[in-house]
DNA sequence: ACTCTAACCTATTCAGGAA
DNA sequence: TTCCTGAATAGGTTAGAGT
């Protein structure tokens, strides 16, 4: 809650089923600004259309400009900034406040999403390099399995067990060279996005 | 320890505008 | 008309100050 403001008049609360004519902020007409307040004296009671129409009003470019800069040099507002950008562009310095956590959670949810991007990325590098190990275990077996049958062959012997246990076996035991650190060290590009604004 | 205040957050609503 | 974006609201949480 905005407790900046100046105080308010005591304004009796609406009916709950008028709950949009309120804001938390004790605001009954949001569009209208304190200084309207201010020369009136007293909150003007617009026609349920003309409030409609006066709540949500889009920035104007240039605000969402000067905000958005604001927004990069720090994402969070300190009061007397607020006020700052609020004499500035002309806005209530709730809306500024307003602004600044839908910026951040805009950002947060970029934020995500580039993780995810990320992940996916690095996930998709794995899952190739896989593949491709796979194959060459395959390729290994083959030879080996080749290999080992010509040494039987000129030996003249054979064996009780059948050639792919044997292959399966020294394979287990002797072959897999690959280490903890080997899998460790696998480099992985990184997704490239641009920390956009938005 | 408790209360109050003022900031924050997430989820949601709904008007404005583009397609 | 539909769908998406973003301004605004509702309600909850948290941190810090005061008692």
């Amino acid at each position: 809650m905005d407790w900046h403001q100046s105080a308010k008049p005591f304004l009796p609360l609406p009916e709950p089923s008028l709950s949009f004519f309120y804001n938390y902020n004790n605001h009954p007409y949001p569009a209208q600004t304190q200084t309207e307040l201010m020369e009136t004296g007293e909150w003007l009671v617009p026609a349920m259309d003309d409030y409609r129409n006066k709540n949500k009003k889009r920035l104007k470019r240039d605000q969402i400009e000067v905000l958005e800069m604001s927004f990069v040099e720090k994402m969070k507002l300190d009061p007397e900034r607020k006020k700052q950008l609020s004499r500035e562009l002309g806005l209530e310095p709730r809306q500024v406040a307003v602004w600044f956590q839908n910026r951040r959670t805009r950002w947060k949810t970029k934020q995500i999403e580039h993780s995810y991007c990320s992940l996916k990325h690095q996930y998709d590098v794995i899952l190739k390099e896989n593949q491709k190990l796979q194959e060459e275990v395959m390729k290994l077996k083959a030879m080996l399995s080749l290999e080992l049958g010509f040494e039987m062959h000129l030996l003249g012997g054979y064996t009780e067990i059948g050639g792919e246990e044997i292959v399966e076996q020294v394979v287990d035991q002797s072959f897999c060279s690959v280490t903890e650190e080997d899998c460790n060290t696998v480099s992985l590009p990184h997704c490239h996005w641009s920390v956009a604004p938005y």
